[in-house]
DNA sequence: ATTATATATTGACGTTTATCGATATGTATG
DNA sequence: CATACATATCGATAAACGTCAATATATAAT
């Protein structure tokens, strides 16, 4: 029970910074590769990177990768484990 | 907008550690007031109060006092405000 | 008024997080 | 294989966070 209570954690925690909020906006315009996202993001690569480790963990944002290219788009199935997440509370 | 990531991810926060959830959940039961749920969580006095100013400010739970007692519930606007967020990433 | 009880605030401490530059790894191409 | 480029990892650092004990504030009861 309280493991479930820090996996969920986890999960809300890639929503809990500005640049990744920041991502998942541009993500909703479709997919983009890392150095996409580098030119618009006012980061260094390293800390781009780190984030989308932390996106991709919590499974809100998926990666296909391609050659030397990782393109990320949003997970449809991870919103929606959020979403259930969140439905429960609801009064 | 970077000043509306910022408030976003302030909101999201309020998911972010496993004794808020386990406060949410037990708060999906209905009102307790700050020294019934001091009884159940394993956390110290002002430890609790922390928390749930967290909460509060977040509005995703909501506060009544009477007299010296600090009574909490869910907040049905404030979960709608978060839901609301993530909707705004359905593909 | 004094005392007791409920909650909030303060100050300190260790842990986690966001960030960077530097370096490593992986992949295509000359 | 050597070079170039995309991404990941490492090591360091500063800021944010969770926690507690101690103290303060607020309210009720004696």
């Amino acid at each position: 029970m309280e493991k479930e209570y820090e996996q969920k954690a986890r999960v809300f925690k890639a929503f809990c910074d500005p640049n990744r909020l920041k991502i998942l906006d541009i993500l909703k315009d479709g997919e983009y590769c890392a150095c996409n996202l580098l030119e618009i993001l006012d980061v260094s690569q390293s800390t781009l990177s780190h984030h989308m480790k932390i996106l991709t963990d919590a499974k809100v944002v998926s990666v296909r990768k391609d050659g030397k290219w990782s393109h990320y788009s949003l997970s449809k199935e991870g919103f929606e484990l959020v979403m259930h997440y969140l439905a429960d509370y609801k009064i």
